[in-house]
DNA sequence: TTAATAAATTAGGTTAATCTAATTTATTTT
DNA sequence: AAAATAAATTAGATTAACCTAATTTATTAA
């Protein structure tokens, strides 16, 4: 089995590699795991060692295979933790990230399956996040970053870039949840300001910032 | 917070001063958490240092206030995550154990009263074993051995002081469940095997191995 | 009450995961 | 392309939790 510091380190990992491209940098992994960089140039080496990544000095790591199987079982617990936390025991999706943190790191696959199959079989998570399946298949999305569409293009919002309680609490106090189908009504020239149209046919104004946090599935106007 | 060993260290102490009195010897603790007594005698010096226990060097350690909370903390979260298992996921009383030693050192008090909650205030888990409540106070059960009720005495089965799955299974095997009413038929003198009857008439018998291993509520004949 | 046995501790090491300070390697900038 | 800057690595330590071998302290038996 691995520890939990490996599989947080395999996690990370795999979701720089999302990111931003395919090779991931020792000063990124110390920025997110919040340690100094020659603990993680440590811990490649025991990591490649057990084949969970490939390592190039000075240059950076990918996961393997193994190592991708590892960082996706690991997704995949989180983001059915947080929907139990949810939909169970009536947690607000600001307030379940550390306890999932936790709660990943349980080693049973049948758990999971079980958990998997007592949710119902949930395709994403609380933020829209979403699920991968148990045989570590996670779906392709063709959600787009709401600051992309055009004026008087609409969206279904499935999903957050941004996943701070800050900006969460920003969206319920904004009536903004997963599900709105949104138009963007204006874009200010000036500051990119959007004004946008919630399916109860408010207008609300939001910044760049909070447009650029928002995913969206574009409705195409056939 | 404390480390995963410190609790598990902390429960261990807190069985064996319920089981064998007040002090617990390092090769008892040694025993049950599959070390050697040097770790041990190492650990506890350094649970001393956080006032955890008491350690008298030679003698053994005892629990003080704030290592009781801990431990009984520990206890309620894996008895609750027990009710868990069984309750929601359809997991079986002989497969829960391992699972639920990870979920107890899961580090928050109101997750494991939104769990509490959740699963409609259990008083005991599936093993009949009495759940702690918030404030860390167990109910005093007044169960006692099957072995030692008397020819023709009543009880209800309660509980197991055999947490084995071999155990388990044989009581499923056997047809006894927590809540079944036992009732006393025969008691061989030569190897004490005791003849029950089951709330449904049907007379089993069972080793003294068995009845020293069941507990029961005492039915008092008025 | 001394001798034998059992239990506990000390001494000295190991491993995973971290750290700081110093050095080396890469990448930019001039 | 050389100099400056940034990123990464090496060297050497630390801490928690464990180990084995040797020694000391308790307990039990003769």
């Amino acid at each position: 089995m691995h520890s939990f510091t490996e599989e947080n380190y395999l996690k990370a990992i795999y979701k720089l590699q999302e990111a931003n491209g395919l090779i991931v940098a020792t000063s990124a992994l110390a920025q997110v795991l919040e340690v100094h960089a020659p603990s993680v140039t440590d811990m490649l080496k025991r990591m490649a060692g057990k084949k969970l990544v490939t390592y190039q000095k000075s240059k950076g790591v990918k996961l393997t295979e193994k190592g991708r199987q590892v960082a996706v079982g690991i997704i995949r617990n989180h983001r059915l933790w947080e929907v139990f936390l949810v939909d169970k025991l009536g947690y607000k999706w600001d307030e379940v990230h550390d306890l999932a943190e936790q709660l990943e790191h349980i080693h049973s696959e049948d758990l999971t399956n079980k958990l998997d199959m007592f949710l119902g079989f949930p395709k994403a998570d609380p933020h829209g996040d979403p699920i991968p399946d148990a045989n570590g298949i996670l779906p392709k999305s063709k959600a787009v970053l709401l600051s992309t569409l055009k004026m008087g293009e609409r969206g279904t919002f499935t999903g957050v870039t941004d996943h701070t309680p800050a900006f969460l609490n920003y969206l319920d106090k904004s009536g903004i949840s997963l599900g709105n189908s949104i138009k963007v009504k204006a874009i200010e020239e000036f500051d990119q300001t959007y004004t946008i149209q919630l399916k109860d046919k408010k207008d609300t104004v939001i910044s760049y910032k909070v447009a650029n946090s928002l995913l969206v599935n574009k409705v195409e106007t056939t």
